[in-house]
DNA sequence: GACTAATTATAAG
DNA sequence: TCTTATAAATAGT
């Protein structure tokens, strides 16, 4: 719905991706008032923006909700419930962190010996299809920088002076630099790195969701771990 | 949205009302996915029906984001269940996390806008060094294999068979891939060898990896929008 | 569930 | 933030 389609990934321009987070959140917070005024269900929904910030909805109180979810009548012995979803979280997080380090040796071209050629293949052209991307930014900065030179030469012509020496030498080693490598080929349009983005995906944990409802089911949630009014957004 | 305009207020008719609620349930989990998936951002969605069944989704384990919700800063005093330690210990974990994402973004061509040009001349070089051992695993696997198969030759080569037709031409078909290769300069540092031996593994093994990827698209979709391994949607 | 006509959300400017 | 063309959700069938 708007001037384009996009694809749903992460949106990579940070300003974007903000706008549309507010947009976003607030179609989703109206649309869940919508579903619990219309069908009459109880809804609870909580938010974290990218950088931490805290968003709810709920249409009655969220911490009534979050019992129910919990499968506990009352508050009772709350350090249980906190302390095992704080064991499992940090499980998860390690095993993240597991994850993404191999997947960062795999990049640096370590520990490689698992992977079929399949798998080998992939990876390489993912990491083609991001030498690609860091070549093409360096090699536009570096072209800016050039016309940055330039134009200071060009003012400074009229006056000459010691400093513009500096500049002159610059110049000199940077477009020598980048004339080494020109006449090199555009990219090949064969769409063979296409699925470069996906391929990492397909490693990731599974392993830890088992233990989840067992810990809910277990857990208790006390009075005093959520404090909500209904239908409560705040702005960022 | 259709063919009339609706009051937001609890729909009288049981019937249309749980056909309302089916529908606007999955719209509102594919939007929270969508917002968590775009916007980077981490999203609970619990939602209670008026029988009481649950539904559920997250984007990342709903355990995660109740811990989250549970333990906020402002909140210290009266929600503070999980040891000060295990907090601590948890926004480092999440630290390290959000920085190997970074980087494995970075080596994938992505969020590149705030490095200078000297940072991205080390990173072209990490990433090239990677790509290079990348390629030599893959084309000393497929040597192996060209061995491989070679010897399976020299072993039936006594008592032709049908079965040793397939391997004769597959052979040949490598082979003549690698020939084509050889002669041609080794890595040259401009990218442009990107496709060099990717050529050879398509059409030389076969191409089932190409449904694998179809495949698997499908699969990341429909887990992510309802399957319990992240945000469980049950049907009511 | 599948099908539209209409409404609503929102991407881009 | 505001506008508007367009994509998407969905009410009624």
């Amino acid at each position: 719905m708007g001037r384009g389609k996009i694809e749903i990934k992460r949106i990579e321009n940070a300003t974007n991706r903000q706008v549309t987070f507010c947009k976003r959140r607030g179609g989703l917070v109206k649309k869940a008032h919508e579903l619990a005024v219309l069908c009459d269900a109880r809804v609870g929904l909580i938010i974290f923006s990218s950088s931490g910030k805290l968003f709810e909805y709920a249409n009655s109180s969220m911490k009534a909700i979050l019992e129910a979810y919990c499968n506990l009548p009352e508050a009772a012995g709350s350090h249980a419930f906190a302390s095992q979803i704080a064991v499992s979280e940090m499980t998860t997080l390690r095993k993240e962190i597991a994850q993404l380090e191999t997947e960062k040796r795999r990049m640096k071209g370590e520990e490689l010996s698992v992977l079929s050629i399949e798998e080998l293949q992939k990876l390489e052209n993912e990491i083609d299809s991001g030498l690609r991307n860091v070549r093409l930014r360096k090699e536009k900065l570096i072209a800016e920088h050039i016309e940055g030179l330039t134009s200071k030469i060009m003012e400074l012509q009229n006056e000459p002076s010691s400093r513009s020496q500096s500049c002159y030498s610059e110049l000199l080693t940077l477009t020598a630099r980048e004339t080494e490598k020109s006449g090199r080929p555009e990219f090949n349009d064969d769409g063979q790195d296409s699925e470069s983005s996906e391929t990492l995906l397909q490693l990731g944990l599974n392993t830890y969701h088992d233990t989840q409802d067992i810990a809910h089911k277990n857990s208790v949630l006390s009075d005093n771990i959520c404090s909500s009014d209904e239908g409560d957004t705040q702005m960022e």
